[in-house]
DNA sequence: TATATTCTGAGACTCATTCTCAATAAGAAA
DNA sequence: TTTCTTATTGAGAATGAGTCTCAGAATATA
């Protein structure tokens, strides 16, 4: 029965038991299809009942981006943000300087392209980084 | 005379002083085309006989990269790397998760696509970063 | 030379993340 | 269920890259 939830079958895969809290942070992870760090995750769940710890959260996180059930993204501001993967494809982010803002954006051209070069340097690739830092509408001063 | 000299320039725009601890980080990131820390820029200049502190080499490669003399990368490890922009033209990294070994590349497909994509958005391209994650050869085991 | 201003270095500080370890909870076995 | 073994947890200490502070040193200006 435990075959069908993938935290119960990705913690049975790493020989870890299941818990409360390892359940609450994949839960409020899948709450939005926001880009959050750490403290947002940690901070969401002690809104409701439930007491986790910030360890806790940074680990059952860790558990989860190996897993490939979360990605985790850096930035540039110095703390790591954290995306679910439930039924997403890959893409990759426009980043608003000013306000922070992120969208997304997927272009086949580039990722074959990306293929290619790592091809004719004779290596396979393992994954990428693709970040576009722009200003956004509401940033721009007109 | 100092209007041939790209440190003195920039200084004196900036309106600050030309120091020897300024010159040492300059010539230093200079002295190779590595993608090194601030630590092995500091450790590097101690080598010699001229004494600077930490605090003055991360102050000078801020107005540094301020200036476009030196680019600034952040490759997912936790410390920023540098690399001086003297003669050199853009390019984006292939990076080894084995060894931390950097290759460049260039690819002008992939430069206008990115221009497209933000165009698209309604956004100007500020910056971008793009990076290739692979296993050298070296790495590879056979 | 005297005076005003900027620079520098040592080390304190910050802040995200990791680590430690005693108390607690999960789950296997009985 | 109760017991027993072992993994998990939380509080706070530790880490580490980078920043900040501030008194003394260096530089520019008069
Ligand atoms: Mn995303
Ligand atoms: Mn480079
Ligand atoms: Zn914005
Ligand atoms: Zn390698």
């Amino acid at each position: 029965m435990a075959s069908t939830d993938p935290l119960k079958r990705a913690l049975k895969k790493e020989g870890l038991r299941y818990t409360q809290q390892r359940q609450s942070v994949w839960d409020e992870l899948c709450a939005t299809d926001d880009h959050r760090d750490a403290e947002e995750i940690y901070l969401a769940i002690r809104q409701s009942e439930l007491h986790v710890s910030r360890a806790t959260v940074y680990r059952t996180i860790d558990v989860l981006v190996k897993n490939k059930m979360v990605r985790k993204l850096d930035l540039g501001d110095g703390r790591a943000r954290y995306e679910h993967k439930m039924n997403a494809t890959h893409h990759d982010h426009l980043i608003c300087i000013q306000c922070g803002k992120i969208e997304e954006f997927v272009d086949e051209v580039i990722e074959s392209r990306q293929d290619e070069i790592v091809k004719n340097f004779g290596y396979k690739l393992v994954r990428h980084i693709h970040q576009l830092f722009i200003i956004c509408d509401e940033c721009k001063t007109p």
